[in-house]
DNA sequence: GCCTCAGGGCCATAC
DNA sequence: GTATGGCCCTGAGGC
């Protein structure tokens, strides 16, 4: 959710703003304009620009979630309405009125009326905008369905206003209206175009180029391009700015916003408040230089005009020229050549007014591997990624990565990397086999993009080449923004360059030369930083896909977006914040050495198990301990969860540790698809799983590790599974059922609204996700089974955790005969009662039984120590 | 068939 | 000896 959406939601009631500011208020006064009559729950937001914006729009995944805080929040309720409105109007931001009167809301406004028919309740949203010159009008309506089952899904229509929709109210009459598109819906599918010529495009300007000047220029034909060129519509994304080509060009008469600056000063914030603010550049726009149609009509091939470029109206190469014909400047040298010049160096004069290189300021030469940058950090990150390089920057206390300039940029190479990605440099982007020439179909690339852009209509393509990479700045993809595009973005508030806060593990799996050490990342690394392992092995053909250059050496990872301004929704964030910090706990030892059987208080090994085997046992079964205190560390830090009553919290723990154990599993092996990564050093591959009669254990996990790499798992989508397979609201003597339901199901909805809005290259993703469930579960019993068949006793401490929970296991066994005579406090509560999927898991109970018996045959001595836990103890 | 453009490779130079 | 970076080659896709 963008900072402007949270920050206004997050305060409930009228507030004041300030200066440039998103502000929410609830005006009777509105709601008795907006509301014919009927008697529903209006809530109001007001959402404001500055001057000079020609119109703003909010996006349809915007207004989704917009909907989705406030039916969270409980501000929205079902028959209820909300009001947006977008103010823009023609006063100067500094000077405007503190109190958001309803004779301000001259630009826009934006009504949602809410009627709900039975299961499902239709929210339409309409936003209107207006440039005060009159003419005709259009509305984009927007319908946000609530299924029964929670999840909301979005369509879009675009009619004229004159007929204003049903269930909706009237909106007021604010000349001329402008409609934008919607491009995405839920199921991260482009949306037809409806009704108009064309579509717009978002594109993503990182904040940190606020100084970077963006010329935008109009759509329209040059001859055309001062009198009747779309508005640009500019909303705010978590520190992002976007931009929305409006998608009107037929018939406004607005003026066209030619040159504007994104500002340090313009992104406010106020307490939790964040705020966009455009200002404009030139109260007269500069000269512009038309834009070349990139495709189609007019055979100009240009590369992307830079807004810079577009601003040099007198460039030699991109010259202001108001023909439909251009100068055309290709390697070949076939055109525009200047005869003694190479071709490349003719190539290369392109890029001269594009502004320095967003990594270490020297030139950029082109777009390569996602961004504009020059060539030396194009070749520095391209041999960085074939060759597995490792860097590591010696400041002895890093508080921010080093400085990265033209001069020093050869001096840290590990702050250098780490700048290529914070940038937006993707490592997928480098072939794996090498080869030459041909389209990169790596995710997000441009190429990608901008058959996504004429598939959706394809004038946007020109906005969104328009837009690209303001001096250098990196770009991200104009429709469905990825969740990693944040790579790309720092701070929407600060031009500091990095911090070293977070980290980027780069870790190494070799054993001996396995060091495994951090590289310091940006705390501002952006939204949905996490460059999935799985992204390194794509399966595409341009991709990285079989390459074995990556996946065993080295995993990067960035750290997700936690700040305010991140576009996702409060509970989302928490809970990434909360993976995080365990994340960012040290990693759990797995020593063969320290665990000795005297501290387990069991000496007397079987028979056929060697002081040698018995010491992997106990290392290994530590590391699970260890583990699961993490997971119980994790799972009280969880927001609803810490709410809930002790006896629900163990009882969920005791559903669900096994498959969180085995997903946690699987998620650190992502990058090794052959081998179950036990740490980040230490790993174990089918044969030393045979050795040890795991091999099935092992097996499954790899098979569910690859099936999660395919589907491109990343932290967001663990943290949430995590949470589901926690919170199941259908055990057996839970008692806050419907506070674990609702925040399953608010989880689930937000993973489901995640992998449809940012994960469109992966289909279905999420229903892809919840089919693995089944087979996690699977896996995870057949780990417990495991450790039934295997006695512990001598392995593990009576009073570990493990051992509690597979005693809590064993009660819950329907149809147990024989209780254990002492069981710990994990379960004592539902012992016998508690059914759960698991429990589903037939045995019988001579099975069980006798599974179960070495587990419990110190259960005297284990009971009396294990009850600590119930006080001091993890639960 | 030509052009685009973003990949990779080569190799002189720097460290 | 290795890393760097400037220059050029390559080739799929678009027109």
């Amino acid at each position: 959710m963008s900072a402007s959406f949270q920050c206004s939601l997050s305060d409930s009631g009228r507030s004041e703003p300030k200066g440039n500011e998103v502000v929410e208020t609830n005006n009777d006064d509105l709601s008795s304009l907006q509301d014919s009559g009927t008697k529903l729950d209006t809530t109001h937001v007001t959402i404001q620009l500055p001057e000079s914006m020609q119109g703003n729009s909010i996006s349809q995944q915007k207004m989704q979630e917009l909907i989705v805080h406030l039916s969270q929040s409980g501000q929205l309720k079902d028959d209820g309405k909300i009001i947006i409105e977008v103010k823009g109007t023609q006063e100067k931001p500094k000077e405007r009125p503190s109190e958001g009167n309803s004779d301000e809301i001259s630009a826009q406004q934006s009504v949602c009326s809410v009627k709900a028919p039975q299961t499902h309740s239709i929210k339409y949203v309409t936003v209107q905008q207006a440039s005060g010159t009159g003419g005709p009008s259009n509305l984009q309506k927007t319908a946000f369905i609530k299924a029964a089952n929670g999840s909301i899904q979005t369509k879009s229509d675009t009619h004229n206003q004159s007929v204003p929709a049903q269930g909706q109210t009237e909106h007021k009459g604010l000349g001329t209206t402008g409609t934008y598109h919607i491009l995405t819906s839920t199921n991260g599918q482009h949306l037809q175009q409806s009704g108009q010529a064309q579509q717009p495009a978002y594109i993503l300007i990182p904040a940190t180029q606020q100084t970077q000047q963006i010329n935008v220029a109009p759509l329209n034909s040059p001859s055309t391009a001062s009198s009747s060129s779309a508005p640009i519509r500019v909303v705010n994304q978590g520190g992002q700015h976007i931009i929305l080509q409006h998608a009107n060009n037929s018939s406004t008469t607005s003026t066209p916003i030619s040159s504007f600056s994104l500002k340090t000063a313009s992104m406010l914030k106020d307490g939790e408040r964040s705020v966009v603010v455009l200002q404009q550049q030139h109260q007269n726009p500069a000269p512009i230089v038309p834009v070349r149609p990139f495709v189609q009509q007019h055979n100009n091939r240009l590369p992307p005009a830079p807004p810079a470029i577009a601003a040099a109206a007198t460039s030699a190469t991109f010259s202001a020229n108001t023909s439909t014909s251009s100068v055309r400047v290709s390697r070949g040298g076939s055109l525009g050549s200047s005869g003694k010049e190479s071709s490349w160096q003719q190539y290369v004069k392109q890029f001269e007014k594009l502004g320095p290189c967003p990594i270490c300021g020297d030139k950029i030469s082109g777009y390569h591997y996602g961004i504009f940058c020059c060539e030396s950090c194009k070749g520095f990150f391209k041999r960085t990624v074939q060759n597995s390089k490792r860097y590591a920057c010696h400041m002895a206390t890093p508080s921010s990565l080093c400085d990265i300039t033209a001069t020093s940029r050869k001096k840290c190479p590990a702050c250098r990397f780490v700048k290529c990605l914070e940038k937006g440099m993707r490592m997928e982007a480098i072939r794996s086999d090498r080869t030459r020439g041909g389209r990169s179909m790596y995710p997000g690339s441009r190429y990608l993009r901008q058959l996504a852009a004429r598939a959706s209509g394809g004038s946007e393509v020109k906005c969104e080449l328009k837009g690209t990479s303001a001096g250098g700045v990196s770009t991200l993809p104009a429709i469905a923004p990825l969740p990693n595009a944040g790579v790309s973005t720092t701070s929407s508030t600060t031009n500091e360059p990095f911090s070293k806060i977070d980290s980027v593990h780069i870790m190494s799996l070799g054993v001996s030369s396995g060091v495994a050490y951090e590289i310091p990342a940006s705390e501002d690394v952006g939204g949905g930083v996490y460059l999935d392992p799985a992204v390194l092995e794509d399966t595409g053909g341009s991709g990285p896909a079989s390459s074995s250059t990556f996946h065993d050496e080295s995993i990067y990872r960035l750290p997700v977006r936690t700040q305010e301004n991140i576009d996702m929704p409060k509970i989302l964030r928490e809970i990434i914040k909360v993976e995080e910090s365990v994340e960012s706990e040290p990693e759990e030892r797995l020593d063969f050495d320290s665990t000795d059987a005297s501290q387990i208080g069991v000496s007397t090994l079987p028979p056929n198990v060697t002081e040698e085997e018995a010491a992997v046992y106990r290392a290994l079964l530590n590391l699970a301990d260890q583990r699961l205190y993490r997971i119980v560390r994790w799972s009280r830090a969880l927001p609803v969860f810490s709410n809930l009553d002790t006896d629900d919290q163990i009882l969920l723990l005791q559903n669900c540790w096994a498959d969180l154990l085995c997903l946690d599993c699987c998620w650190k092996s992502l990058p090794t698809p052959t081998e179950i990564r036990l740490t980040s050093t230490k790993c174990i591959n089918l044969d030393a799983a045979r050795e040890m009669g795991a091999e099935g254990l092992v097996d499954s996990l790899l098979r569910l590790t690859q099936d999660l790499k395919r589907l491109r798992f990343g932290l967001i989508d663990f943290a949430c599974l995590k949470v589901f397979l926690l919170m199941q609201g259908e055990l057996v003597n839970l008692k806050a059922v419907r506070q674990v339901k609702q925040f399953q199901e608010c989880v689930s909805q937000l993973l489901m609204d995640y992998n449809a809005t940012s994960c469109a290259d992966v289909p279905n993703k999420f229903t892809e996700l919840l089919v693995r469930i089944p087979e996690l579960q699977r896996t995870s019993a057949m780990a417990r089974e495991l450790l039934v068949d295997k006695d512990l006793s001598p392995y593990l401490s009576a009073n570990s955790l493990l051992m509690e929970l597979l005693r809590s296991d064993f009660h819950r066994q329907p149809g147990n005969l024989v209780p254990p005579t002492s069981v710990g406090p994990v379960a004592m509560d539902t012992s016998g009662q508690a059914t759960t999927f698991l429990a589903s898991q037939h045995r019988t109970e001579d099975d069980v039984d006798g599974r179960h018996r070495g587990v419990f045959q110190t259960g005297d001595t284990m009971g009396t120590e294990a009850s600590s836990y119930s006080t001091s103890g993890p639960l």
